[in-house]
DNA sequence: ATAGGGTCCGTACCGTGGTACGGAGTCAAG
DNA sequence: CTTGACTCCGTACCACGGTACGGACCCTAT
């Protein structure tokens, strides 16, 4: 905060009455990538690498040094987001055209939300069953035994070969 | 099937005598790298990279030509039924160091078991987490609406500016 | 004026599980 | 002996989402 003040009672003077005109946010409008970074929450090479791969647009730039405006950082939050909901960058890609087109209607975008819940119900379900073979071998244990006789060991051989796990456990 | 039997017929003469004598087990006793691919249902340069990092042992060779017994071919079954469980090319290195151990009790194959189905049961809940969200984003949908009022794109927005979805929808 | 820290850019590297390529060698049949 | 298929080996490359490095440049405080 002292930093940004001191570099504004250095700028010119008709920039510093611009900005004094300017409100509280709008102070803040315009940040080196390094406080993007901190405000957005990721790393500075990660936002440089975002612009290589077109997520973001290039910000102004002031004596070669990147200015960020809140929007980027907006931007930046709602990649961030998307990625925690399981959408690679790639589709936050689209998800980001779609945001930037005239004719998109709120239905482009709920289709691919939805297309991406499908994805999900998906992979919980192979989960599910991959859990229920893991307890299917855990059921057939006896952990004492040397490993000769190890029904685990067995059990990962192909179907054939593979023990029965059919007296009721669960 | 047939392209060992072919496979067979092409064999010198003396070759050919010998695996007569042989049984159909000990006939695949000594594979090519394609063949045991064939067999396993691996590619034939997969065989070649788990050699590499040491999931399979090199086997003996005949003129520089890899023969793999019939053992090689079981484990590389082991192996893919091991990924298909969700066992990384790393876990499953751990896991035959296991089986080859001579101290090895059963239990140990159960512990790592129990820390992989632990493991499964932790993504399952995440992604259930994440499906209830992507349930809840598009219950708020208009989806005639332009983008403009796109409830979507808004709660891909940070918390604070998030649409509440709270009319019982569900 | 200068020291320090931040930023620039291109490029290389990480892990994961392979796949592709190219030139040379080998094998068996015709 | 030639032909064609197969195999050898090393190396490079793919996706994915970044991270690290190094030399040059710039900004700010003292």
């Amino acid at each position: 905060m002292w930093r940004r003040l001191l570099y504004c009672l250095q700028m010119p003077v008709q920039m510093r009455m611009q900005l004094f005109l300017l409100q509280a946010e709008a102070v803040a409008n315009s940040m080196t990538i390094s406080a993007a970074a901190q405000e957005a929450g990721v790393g500075v090479e990660t936002i440089r690498y975002y612009e290589r791969r077109g997520l973001i647009r290039q910000p102004p730039s002031k004596g070669g040094y990147r200015q960020y405006p809140e929007s980027t950082i907006r931007q930046l939050r709602f990649i961030r987001e998307s990625q925690r909901l399981g959408f690679s960058l790639t589709e936050i890609e689209e998800l980001l055209a779609l945001a930037g087109a005239e004719d998109t209607t709120c239905g482009d975008v709920c289709s691919a939300t939805e297309h991406k819940l499908a994805e999900v119900r998906g992979r919980i379900a192979t989960l599910q069953r991959l859990e229920h073979e893991l307890e299917a071998m855990l059921c057939a244990k006896d952990c004492a035994a040397p490993k000769r006789d190890c029904k685990l060991l067995e059990a990962l051989s192909p179907p054939k070969e593979r023990a029965d796990c059919s007296h009721g456990c669960h």
